[in-house]
DNA sequence: TGCTAAATCTCGAAC
DNA sequence: GTTCGAGGTTTAGCA
């Protein structure tokens, strides 16, 4: 049994070794990094010309390409997922063409010079969480009571209640229990009905009032009536804004340390 | 004196090699692809965690840096142009941050080991042109010179006259010679000057009345004023539009036929 | 599937 | 430097 070798380099190929390597990697689904001097030929949703000069292209396994200059963060030109290639020798020119069947695009790189070709085996299953998680989203809150209303202080969170856990719970400046349910999308009836059901459980307990209030970046349509059924109220809290209220405190030490 | 080395490679190199490469290759202003093992922290306009995986980054001249994944065609993370780099070891790790002074944007990339550094000195002096180009639209007004004006007949193009080339002349459609000056972007005094000088060398040999027109997506400013003293014509022309006019008979040619 | 609206939008040009 | 507008925008959420 072999190990898998995240990378292998080809250097300086002749067109003919480029064809070869490159339908090889293609067809077991690797990615593929290409060095060398090309002009590019676009057409579909619009079109356009890209002529001779040095720069790389991407190939990814889920059939996205990429063609890089040396500047901009964007690439010239591109493909999304689900491309399907064509590689052969025209005219002295390897010729990579890539067909997108949904946009009915065509993306065609001629390559005069091949300088390298990096062939990637590489696996990522690294979790990526945009923005704040649910989690940090409640940090936020802990963090910064005020940003749900003014004189609001939390008590606990996380806490165990018939149903499940309460997000957060707390009291607000006339002494009133609150308990809040958070989510990082759009609330729906569901959110809205299981912190119904924290309250049931919380009021019967208690003759103390007890207000809900459902956190979210937005509420979904038809939702606003069972609210006001419900007597649950919405704060509009977005994931964003809490990532940059937990960042205030790094933000000094990190941004204005780090940035000139 | 040494030829330009557009492809260097390091291979598996110790972390402590590789911040040398990637400073060395910074302060030289060559673009680098670094692949390895890496996690992302990003914190800005929004905030982001990506946890350990395989994947590259690219870091080019112009201070745009970019980390991709094995799937998907945009950048997992990213820095637009502008973006100060400090490379370090931090507690067994490479560390490489993105600072971006306009966005106040920090970027780290956690490498835990280094596959490969290509440093990459390229250059990319190719045209690029989106829709048209300044000869697609000259043949665009060929195939339909109903584009310029109802009436006007083509005789010829790319006609010497005594500073240059006239990019179209024919008729109108009361029998007046019309010279036509193409330009691809926002036409300047320079163009419109240029297209005066024709005029001035065909006026003089001629007694018929002869109309000049600028045929541009736009008008620079102030050049209106320009055209009223000259005695010339400005017609708006888009290359987009010309594109989809030339397009009209290629689509149906070269996207069926390549399309599966 | 098609639309609507936001995006770490990007990017270039005008002010 | 900042603002404005277009883009093969892309991308995510909903009808």
């Amino acid at each position: 049994m072999t190990s898998r070798k995240p990378v292998s380099i080809v250097e300086e190929p002749s067109l003919e070794e480029a064809v070869r390597t490159i339908e090889q990697s293609l067809s077991m689904n690797k990615m593929l990094i290409i060095v060398g001097e090309c002009s590019v030929d676009y057409m579909g949703r619009a079109s356009s010309k890209l002529k001779l000069g040095e720069r790389f292209v991407i190939i990814k396994e889920d059939g996205s390409i990429l063609v890089h200059r040396p500047k901009n963060y964007s690439p010239v030109n591109w493909h999304p997922a689900e491309s399907h290639f064509e590689v052969q020798i025209l005219k002295d020119k390897l010729l990579i063409k890539a067909f997108h069947r949904r946009f009915r695009e065509v993306l065609k790189v001629f390559f005069r010079s091949v300088y390298l070709i990096l062939v990637l085996d590489i696996v990522d299953k690294g979790e990526f969480t945009l923005y704040a998680s649910e989690e940090d989203m409640q940090k936020a809150v802990l963090a910064h009571p005020e940003i749900i209303e003014k004189g609001f202080v939390p008590i606990s969170y996380e806490k165990k209640v018939e149903p499940g856990f309460i997000d957060i719970y707390g009291i607000d400046s006339s002494n009133r229990l609150v308990v809040i349910e958070i989510k990082k999308k759009t609330a729906g009836r569901a959110a809205v009905l299981q912190l119904a059901k924290y309250l049931e459980t919380i009021r019967g307990n208690s003759s103390r009032k007890v207000r809900g209030i459902i956190a979210a970046p937005a509420l979904a349509k038809g939702v606003q009536q069972l609210l006001l059924t419900l007597d649950i109220e919405y704060k509009s809290l977005h994931p964003k804004k809490c990532a940059e209220i937990l960042g205030q405190k790094n933000k000094t030490t990190l941004l204005d340390k780090y940035i000139p």
